[in-house]
RNA sequence: GCGGCUAUGGCGGAAUUGGCAGACGCGCUAGAUUUAGGUUCUAGUGUCAACCGACGUGGGGGUUCAAGUCCCUCUAGCCGCACCA
């Protein structure tokens, strides 16, 4: 150990090490307790930002910590490495996406490995690997033959100049990233998975999952968007038709004036073929099939639709209603045909003053401001109805069940219950992904490859032109293969799947990553499954981690894993932002992990980013506070250096308490233990850890100006040392080695604290005389509140303060306070 | 529009159960060391008053012996969803 803390040194000589040494390997151990901590794997861009750092930082101190607790910690990592980057490098600069990947991965991993991570690599895994997507694959066969995966049309964003498909996130303002041209829509028959049929568990189970944020919980529950309601039945008139429409009020079906479908819905063009509405509406639906994101948002207020010459009959009155199509209504929610009640529904409302339509209140406000008969908005609250036949006089919420009782008597509907989760489109038309494997044979039907033949390997004779349906059509290799059932002539899938899929169970091969016979152990799975730590950024609050919740149920269904949810406990980390803004190059505000590695080392970078603020907050970077991080981690290193040179080795674990000054020091160093221990065990503050810490050290560097009991002051310095040892594993290590303690300091134990230390002679406690404070007063510890009181009030400023006064109440609260009420 | 979160010194933040507001760090001020500066060490640092003390956690109100913490209300900012019938 060097006089100066020389930190690229150190950081190189331990990474060596631990690496040489395959120190965080681990194996399953039915002996030990598991405990599998999880950071969301990166997508390989090539360079880690400060979101990895933060994250990955407390990944590691977390891991690093249980396994001191005497854990078997499971802590891996790996990279999601399919997507859509490494295909626009391979159109912009001609470079095959596959090497463009590898080379970044190598590159993240060289950075990772400077970070000082205590991950077992034998575990990594990469999602665009073969050795990984055979058994996407296979999974994806699973799927298919439980009836989970199927095909269907569905349009996606085309763009026109460059004649092919981009994703959501190529199309900025509703114009092609690329070329700028207005983005339009085209037909394909691409793959779904049903997750809507486990719209019901992924929202149930919600309520199990008491180690997720409530926030995450409850975006999920609004995504997943269940809704009570009811189907009503409505002829049309002078047709052998009927439109069934979904509603949540139902007890305003009497002030159903119009019906409004949307543009899509099957039957609109049936119901208008050979009159006069034919032009209009069908001129109508093609708008709203070429409408883009531009158009679709600038019509957030203004209703527009066509009338289509039919009128349906309200079941419960008996009118007759006009029907209309409109944009605002959707295809994809409900049955896409909708009761027009604008007295009670504000976009019906505004539809209705469109198109100069019928308004009838059904529903009484109690407010007498609001006038039914001129309505300047929809009146949507509760009330009293009216209007309404044998349900006038009723509460409108009791009319919602007896209307939907009535409907259901007469045979005309029925209470349903509707999710706004759709299906999920999982079909890409891109190169960079996992091949489907399937095959469509002109006899058979779409038909898996035989698991025998997996992987279905990406083809490299693949011409990156950026144009087309699927970049696949381009290989002369792909396409053509034989069918699986009946060895006739067929054709392979062209599209790839959206790398989602890879992220949502790669914590699962990470259980058995090297398994080439099968998708993964399942007593090994068993064995470290569920993960106890998840931790990721809140952006993948929905799609990710309901995805994988999915996964892990469907899987669960398939009898490969024991549990239905995968995550136990979720821990969402904050930005981190600079100068009040999340950093982006845009604004110049970027911070490379790389340089502030270079100039103050992986250990500063990491105990400033835990030491900034709590995990689940926003981080504000500071240059200053990073120095800071750079002192304390000097201070900290030269008290051990000249506790090597200038006192006595050894005899550390037992001590004598022979001063006050003795006294206060082990009071310190147990306080701290015990205060660390529960931060960074039981509330991840990590701030709060490191600050006590600080704490601990200030009153070191107090302590040994005077006499030192130099075993005791060992034994800070020891429990110093391995405190420290999750934040800054690089520098301890250094310390541990350099006062010649046995092994690695991060195979040690974690410390225990003597619960004897933190008592005190005496506490000093805060009188309070109405509330307010004005004194304080050293007494014995723990006594009575009648023993507290009595010394208080022989105090010669209280007893000043209450002379005379008539002394009400006191309330006591044992080693803290005492508060005297007078009059 | 709906749902959610947040608001504490010059700054990041602490106060875990209603019980001393501002721990710890940054910054700033002074002193010591060194002396070219920096480093390091020590002390101070919410505001007003500068003697007692008074005020103070976005604003207003309430509950309580006691409120940053609980309740009501308003404001500002951030995030998510958004024509979901």
């Amino acid at each position: 150990m060097l006089e100066k803390y020389n930190f690229s040194e150190i950081e190189a000589k331990w990474q060596k090490h631990w690496e040489e040494t395959k120190a965080f390997k681990v194996v399953e151990d039915p002996d030990k307790e598991k405990y599998y901590v999880l950071e969301m794997f990166p997508y390989p861009s090539g360079k880690l930002h400060m979101g990895h750092v933060r994250n990955y930082s407390i990944g590691d101190v977390i891991a690093r910590f249980k396994k001191m607790k005497g854990y078997n910690v499971l802590h891996p990592m790996g990279y999601d490495a399919f997507g859509l980057p490494a295909e626009n490098a391979a159109i912009k600069n001609n470079v095959e996406p596959a090497e463009w990947t590898w080379s970044n991965i190598e590159e993240m991993n060289r950075q990772l490995r400077e970070m000082g991570l205590s991950y077992d690599w034998d575990r990594e895994v990469a999602t665009a690997h073969p050795s990984y997507y055979k058994w996407m694959q296979w999974i994806f066969i699973q799927f298919f033959k439980k009836g989970l995966a199927y095909k269907k049309e569905n349009p996606v964003n085309w763009c026109p100049s460059c004649q092919t498909v981009l994703a959501n996130e190529q199309v900025v303002d509703g114009c092609c990233e690329r070329c700028g041209t207005l983005v339009g829509k085209k037909n394909l028959s691409q793959w779904y998975f049903k997750i809507t049929d486990y719209a019901e568990r992924l929202l149930d189970n919600l309520d199990t999952l008491d180690g997720w944020p409530n926030k995450v919980k409850i975006m999920q529950r609004n995504w997943i968007g269940k809704s009570h309601g009811a189907e009503v039945e409505f002829k049309i008139k002078d047709r052998d038709e009927t439109l069934t429409v979904f509603t949540t009020r139902v007890d305003t079906i009497f002030g159903t004036t119009f019906m409004v479908l949307a543009p899509e819905y099957p039957t609109v063009l049936d119901m208008v073929e050979g009159t006069e509405y034919e032009a209009p509406v069908k001129e109508y639906i093609d708008r709203c099939a070429h409408m883009n994101e531009i158009e679709r948002t600038s019509t957030t207020n203004e209703k527009t639709g066509v009338f289509i010459g039919q009128y349906a009959v309200n079941p419960f009155t008996g009118k007759s209603m006009p029907i209309y199509i409109s944009d605002y209504v959707l295809m994809g929610y409900g049955t896409g045909a909708v009761m027009g009640v604008p007295a009670h529904d504000q976009r019906d409302f505004e539809f209705a003053k469109k198109f100069d339509l019928e308004i009838i209140p059904v529903i009484e406000p109690e407010d007498p401001e609001i006038d039914l008969n001129d309505l300047k908005e929809a009146f949507a609250a509760e009330g009293k109805v009216i209007n309404s036949g044998e349900f006038n006089g009723l509460d409108n919420v009791d009319a919602i069940q007896k209307v939907a009782e009535a409907a259901e008597e007469r045979g005309i509907g029925k209470k349903t219950i509707n999710y706004r989760l759709r299906d999920w489109l999982i079909s890409r038309q891109r190169y960079w992904g996992t091949p489907i494997p399937m095959i469509h044979c002109d006899a058979c039907g779409w038909v898996p490859e035989k698991e025998e033949n997996l992987p279905v390997m990406l083809p490299t004779d693949v011409e990156f032109t950026g144009k087309g349906e699927s970049p696949l059509a381009t290989s002369k290799t792909f396409i053509d293969t034989v069918c699986p059932v009946c060895g006739k002539p067929a054709k392979r899938e062209l599209d790839t799947m959206d790398t989602f899929l890879d992220s949502s169970w790669y914590f699962l091969r990470y259980c058995d990553a090297r398994n080439d016979e099968a998708v993964f152990d399942k007593d090994k799975v068993d064995y470290w499954m569920n993960v106890d730590q998840y931790i990721g950024g809140v952006e993948h609050a929905i799609m990710h981690l309901m995805y994988a919740r999915f996964f892990q149920m469907a899987l669960y269904d398939l009898g490969l894993v024991k549990d239905e949810e995968p995550f136990k406990n979720l821990l969402t980390q904050g930005m981190v932002i600079k100068d009040g803004a999340k950093m982006s190059k845009s604004l110049g505000n970027v911070v490379s992990p790389a340089e502030i590695i270079e100039k103050y080392g992986a250990d500063t970078a990491r105990l400033f980013i835990l030491f900034a603020a709590p995990p689940e907050r926003e981080l504000d970077w500071s240059d200053k506070g990073v120095e800071g991080s750079y002192r304390f981690i000097n201070r900290v290193y030269r008290a051990v250096y000249e506790y090597k040179e200038k006192f006595a080795e050894g005899a550390a674990d037992f001590y004598e308490i022979k001063t006050e000054a003795d006294k206060s020091m082990a009071y310190w160093m147990n306080y701290a233990i015990k205060k660390v221990t529960d931060d960074v065990g039981e509330r991840f503050n990590f701030n709060t850890a490191i600050s006590t810490i600080m704490e601990m050290v200030n009153e070191m560097y107090r302590y040994k100006e005077g006499d030192v009991n130099e075993a005791l002051y060992g034994a800070a310095i020891k429990n110093l040392i391995i405190m420290l040892a999750p934040f800054v594993p690089h520098v301890t290590e250094e310390m541990w080695d350099h006062l010649g303690y046995e092994g690695s300091v991060h195979e040690q134990s974690w410390p225990s604290y003597d619960e004897s230390a933190l008592v005190k002679d005496t506490v000093e406690i805060v009188v309070q005389i109405n509330g307010k404070i004005k004194e304080k007063i050293n007494i014995p510890g723990d006594l009575s509140r009648e023993e507290m009181e009595k010394i208080a009030m022989e105090d010669e400023k209280v007893k000043g303060l209450t002379e005379g006064k008539n002394v009400v109440k006191v309330i006591a609260v044992p080693n803290k306070l005492l508060n005297i009420v007078v009059k």
